[in-house]
DNA sequence: GTGCGACATGTAACCGTTTACAATTTTAAC
DNA sequence: GTTAAAATTGTAAACGGTTACATGTCGCAC
């Protein structure tokens, strides 16, 4: 079989086996509304010719173009790869194209924005961790491509996101339980995209220990750090303090911060959680390794839900935003 | 201004602006053939009606799709975010959309290669990490499409790798210079899809170590561990030998291990170097904050590289295959 | 004034599908 | 054997661009 010059089209098939573009078409998209013999004949004649229909004539054709358009900053949170896994695997499923975006800059967010409506190129968008402003939400909302927001939320659109304020509360609850009275806590920017997550960590953390009597009394017991290096370097002026005005416990948003941590202590020949507790967030691989308590979230089956709202939406059904909150869970090992 | 039912085409321009499709085409695409005034009249309406070019009709019409397929397995080597990076900031910069598939099963892979001819879709592939068989070579080779591997080769297409065989010698070369005589070598399956880097690797240690005059023992001075976890476990029967039998030197090829291996030795109170040298691979972030002595490749640079190399071949510059290696660097800190 | 090339624009075919509608054939009830 | 409904197939018009080619316009040398 010699290699073809260029691939061979409906139009090839039709004529070799006979019959009209029309039936060719149906053969392939509505087999059953063809004659059984018709249908074998050309399916036969479809795999001499080795016939690929093609996509993008089809995608004009059709008015879809069955691609997904994801935007994420890739290195914003450690989750993201499995993030991305959910993602990928529900979309190859259903025969979705996952194109990604990385924004990692205000230039770059501004040109994906700007692109994003161009041509029609994508059925839907999921946007992962940044959060849009509300003029960018209500050009989303605007639209006529369905979007939906993974690891953030806006009143105007779908999302699929992490209850963070239950987050909080969940480590708090737990701290106090374990009996720690003076608690302290460590947020992480997430590179300065998107400072939501961490607060509302905060949020919930407070509420939980204003019931319980309790306050993070000054600015003295919370930071924001920018990088794991950061979170080692407090470790000294915390553990200076006199043992009476000393945390006991501290709450970090991420779980590569509360290893920082825990690390640096190591090196100090310290121990958690005698010396000082730690509970993390995520439930990274290192979390398990290093017994770190955390709250994990569902990494995997958020990019898993976050497609399936976005198939929902671009299948006509419920267009209205629907904000999904998906469950945290509380993994108590040796840092608590 | 109400908002469209349906987007403005190409021909609601012409019509408003009074001139032909060809000509508002022309603006779009050969502004300098068409005469100034011409010019600024069309692109004000094209403004003022927010008309985008369909990119799928206009795809349809050129023949070309402006997206790059991109399959790896996400998992198979921590370096996954940077090569992707470099991957993505350089397609996008080429204003290419980037495809993501994530290959993790024998059957994924399958459907993947089933699927990659389907239909036109793609203007170039690359294929990270998963080396191919020498059926698929031949067929990726053959096909329509111009293909670039990322972090592995094949004789038969054009690749961006690092040189392996390298690696392991600037490894042996560094330990036998610190004075080490008693070697061990530790590497990891990849999750059992590509074998040949950690082979490769361990060839090049090898050469060094029998022109020194040395050798790796016998086959207690190397393993394949799957896991972090794995190679914690190893480090009791290294360390439980008497003096004279026990390496003095350790080399991981990957980070991950590597730092496995210093985290483990932490626990039962030994230091590198002294207890244990260890090199890793990668210059993965954790290996700067552990000061662990590794070979470092450039991730990001391979993912820049693959793309220029693929964007060259579609452009139909040189199209026999053509491998580039990228070069390697010894980083030398504590732990060695 | 004529002729000719350079430039600007329009006409219409084409890219490869899908699908509404029309035309034809088959099926089955009478 | 009719006949109407159902099933099958074909015709041709989209989908929304690009571009070869034809046509028309203009400037300028003669």
């Amino acid at each position: 079989m010699p290699k073809r010059a260029t691939p061979s089209t409906i139009h090839d098939v039709a004529k070799a086996a006979g019959v009209s573009v029309a039936t060719v078409s149906r053969v392939l998209n509505r087999p059953h509304r063809v004659r059984e013999s018709t249908r074998r004949h050309v399916q036969a004649v479809i795999h001499s010719l080795n016939y690929r229909p093609n996509e993008t004539a089809r995608n004009l054709s059709t008015g879809r173009t069955l691609s997904i358009s994801v935007a994420m900053p890739f290195m914003a949170r450690d989750s993201f790869v499995e993030r991305l896994r959910g993602i990928e695997a529900t979309s190859s499923v259903n025969a979705y194209d996952l194109v990604m975006s990385n924004i990692e800059s205000v230039v770059r967010r501004n040109s994906y924005y700007e692109s994003l409506f161009d041509g029609r190129r994508f059925d839907g968008v999921v946007i992962a961790t940044l959060r849009p402003s509300d003029e960018e939400a209500a050009q989303l909302a605007n639209g006529a491509m369905p979007v939906v927001l993974l690891d953030t939320s806006h009143p105007l659109l779908s999302s699929v996101d992490c209850d963070d304020v239950e987050g909080g509360r969940l480590a708090a609850h737990h701290l106090i339980e374990r009996g720690h009275r003076r608690l302290a806590f460590l947020g992480d920017t997430e590179f300065g995209f998107n400072f939501v997550s961490a607060r509302e960590r905060l949020s919930g953390f407070v509420e939980v220990l204003n019931d319980a009597g309790l306050a993070l009394g000054s600015r003295d017991e919370w930071w924001i750090v920018h990088s794991s290096h950061a979170a080692r370097t407090l470790l000294s002026p915390i553990l200076d303090r006199p043992a009476a005005e000393r945390p006991t416990a501290i709450f970090a948003t991420s779980d590569l911060t509360a290893l920082a941590l825990l690390d640096g202590m190591e090196r100090l020949g310290l121990k958690a959680p005698d010396d000082l507790a730690v509970i993390g967030y995520d439930d990274l691989h290192g979390a398990r390794w290093k017994a770190l308590t955390t709250i994990r979230q569902p990494l995997f089956q958020s990019g898993v839900s976050a497609i399936e709202l976005l198939l929902s939406q671009m299948g006509g059904g419920n267009t209205s935003p629907q904000q999904t909150l998906l469950p945290l869970e509380l993994i108590i090992r040796e840092s608590t």
